[in-house]
DNA sequence: TTTCGATGTATCGGTCCGATACATCGGTGC
DNA sequence: GCACCGATGTATCGGACCGATACATCGAAA
């Protein structure tokens, strides 16, 4: 027990995916990911690592630039690179669709980003929970200002309007994602493998 | 000495400024204060109560409704008021306005719901802090993207333009808080105490 | 009358952060 | 040649906060 939560497992394994890496490297790699998402740091990258690594997910050492064979002699210190088991891992990981991914921000956002690894079936799923979620809390919150309307000063209602309207943007951004969603799986057949068109979103571009 | 960080303590002496209260109702003040920008659980509220009575800044036990001494004979369980020193800590934390504050967005966010009983002074500094923040982060990100455009899939692409807009926005509605407080600040003559208008935002109201 | 949701207090394990401490390496300037 | 500096690189520690959970009471609905 006591497994859930590890939303840095997931990036990681995501990353190492590509390519073997070093801390430092991976965690340039994550937050660029993320971009303005989210930001990770050493004190929760490299205990991470250790764990996965005493897991069997990652393993240490190899050559640094798997990428570019030109120059040699020159030496990184400690490169991780995925195992078959983390492989699987990873998958298992990615075919979760269940409340734990769309209640909680991070792990929506870290999802998110490997959609383009993940099945149509179970993003359209992370989607669609992720916009009830949010608008589950979109009626609390207004019930709530609504309620204590009178109690409030003018900074906190201007608070409380810019949270809200950040709340309805991105249901706005989810009912967009969730249309391209829909017309791409009506306009292929059935089940469609998702690894084989990384580059492009099912949607229109613009 | 490992005191920064607390948000909650600011949060709570805030609120039991206003009246005294116990945990349950504390909590749901707080969240409904803070609206959809942030949540705070027991887990952090009552080991902070605690800690909190510890320094002295509140005290257990008191009637439970202060404001309507119409039905007695009921009793809460628990209820807790700011001491004369929890108020002058919570003039000394309202007067901060360093990076700490506008570095993090919680500390941010909580500072600002307190705007009404801060200097004028201070919410400028912080406002502008807040904003030059957002816009360095802004030029990070901007720059990511351009630098690793090639390599990001389309869902990447996507999370990382609907962070930057999140962002974006985020600093035209400083850019108004700003503008709305240098016309207030203008307008009046110089230092004026802030605790003598607790219902009203400085700009213009729509 | 039991069952249910709201009120109410409290803790434990765990995730992640911020600060910090190192050490190396390729410049840039003197 | 060498001192300095910023980027690269690995690692840990204390602490803040959360999620789940465990209780216990009360009024109202079933």
């Amino acid at each position: 027990m006591g497994r859930r939560g590890g939303v840095l497992e997931l990036a990681v394994l995501g990353l190492l995916q590509e390519s073997p890496m070093h801390g430092y490297e991976l965690r340039k790699r994550l937050n660029a990911l993320l971009g303005a998402f989210r930001a990770f740091s050493y004190g929760s990258l490299y205990p991470c690592l250790k764990d996965m690594l005493t897991r069997g997910w990652i393993a240490e050492d190899g050559p640094a630039d798997a990428g570019a064979p030109a120059l040699s002699g020159k030496r990184a210190k400690i490169v991780y690179r995925i195992t078959a088991d983390g492989k699987d891992h990873f998958q298992e990981l990615l075919s979760e669709s269940g409340p734990q991914v769309w209640e909680d921000d991070d792990h929506f956002g870290v999802h998110f980003a490997f959609f383009a690894k993940t099945e149509a079936e179970v993003r359209l799923r992370i989607l669609e929970g992720r916009r009830r979620r949010l608008e589950e809390r979109l009626d609390h919150v207004r019930a709530s200002i609504t309620r204590t309307r009178e109690r409030l000063d003018g900074y906190t209602l201007e608070l409380q309007k810019h949270g809200l309207e950040s709340v309805e943007r991105e249901v706005r951004w989810l009912n967009e994602l969730i249309d391209s969603e829909r017309a791409s799986a009506a306009a292929r057949p059935v089940h469609q493998a998702p690894q084989e068109i990384p580059g492009d979103m099912p949607g229109s571009p613009s």
